[in-house]
DNA sequence: GTGGTATTGCACCGTGCAGTGTAGAAGTAT
DNA sequence: ATACTTCTACACTGCACGGTGCAATACCAC
């Protein structure tokens, strides 16, 4: 249905194609990075790409494929930096606070949107299952961040849930908030990592 | 400019409104509660009035005037009560807790439409002065309860800051998450609730 | 009743949107 | 060169939306 499967097996037929399939993906996570799935209109999508729409539909599945395309390689790419001290880490409660400082990188880099395009996009329900994915393994990564810190860090183990409950809220908060007022989620990040650390410490912070 | 200013001084002429003003503002509220202000069509704003969209027009300066007084009249309404706790408790961090248990009892209430209608539209650029308004206040209300709080319950006063700011990110991503999956927002509800109460103790919650 | 005035119902307009149809352009294979 | 295949530009469709115009209506004052 999609002529891009199976391209390069066959030694080639018809005219080559003009654009590159990375740039046109590359292009259109930006636009819908910015505005959302909705927010995002195909002349929008035409400018960002440098593509047609016709090439859009007859190349990518149209909107809502491309749209799955670039969430694809934003969650299997960035994200997976973003997210390798939760996955990877084993330093516990200094592991949160890595990716929250890596989160608060992403967003104070003026050269990407504001925000997770996954997050911005949290009330669209057309992309329901992508999002209950999405804050399910981050959900899981704090839980098990957590976990690695019960004890070591003077981290009381049966506080996890509150705390990782806690936590992913705050975090969808500050995305979205970023969005709207970088300066107040700045803020909200500042907080949030003293936060962290202090569960770090047995006694209560400093009296 | 609109002909609803000074309506009952002159004794009355021309023809008698066939609506009531309560009830159509009300009417709007849920629509625009449930749907956001954008994604409530002009359609929809008939149904839940009962009111033709010429009347909005003409008596209630359209589209937004409706949505302006809807929300003056949530915010001003029933707002205020949810808020009492923060502005007019003595109790430091169980006015907190007050605060999040009435929250949650609006969110539990199926009469209602899901979340808070300023919150849900936080990304709307059109309500930008509405919502920075009414997250200040938030902000605010939990700034005095911490500070009330001081000693009191053991409480660092040092940590009101990243308190402060983690709560009012968690209480934003509550209200969303609310919208999307309301099982999610009550896990996050109860595990923040946990954590308010924690502060409330000298020593780490119990080890 | 008559005249004046505000409300109502309905049709309508312009706009912006996602998506399609098609004619022609740009290549490859023989 | 010719046939064949794929890509591209552009015009176009259908639709949903916010908003307006207007004739009909309902009420009051006199």
């Amino acid at each position: 249905m999609h002529p891009m499967v199976q391209k390069t097996d066959r030694p080639q037929r018809g005219r080559p194609p003009r654009f590159d399939e990375g740039d046109v993906v590359a292009g259109a996570l930006i636009a819908f990075w910015s505005h959302g799935y909705e927010g995002t209109t195909l002349a929008e999508l035409e400018r960002a790409t440098g593509v047609d729409r016709s090439t859009i539909y007859n190349s990518f599945g149209g909107k809502r494929g491309l749209y799955d395309r670039a969430a694809d390689g934003y969650v299997s790419g960035g994200e997976r930096h973003l997210f390798s001290p939760l996955s990877d880490g084993t330093a516990g409660i200094e592991d949160i606070v890595e990716y929250l400082d890596r989160l608060e990188a992403i967003q104070l880099d003026g050269a990407m949107p504001s925000g997770c395009l996954i997050i911005n996009d949290l009330a669209d329900p057309t992309s329901r299952e992508m999002t209950d994915r999405y804050l399910h393994d981050i959900g899981n990564g704090l839980s098990n961040a957590l976990e690695r810190s019960n004890g070591v860090d003077g981290t009381d183990p049966s506080a996890n849930a509150m705390r990782g409950e806690s936590l992913l809220a705050a975090i969808v908060g500050v995305n979205l908030t970023h969005r709207r007022d970088p300066p107040a989620a700045s803020s909200m990040m500042n907080g949030l990592r003293e936060l962290v650390r202090s569960w770090a410490t047995r006694q209560s912070p400093s009296v």
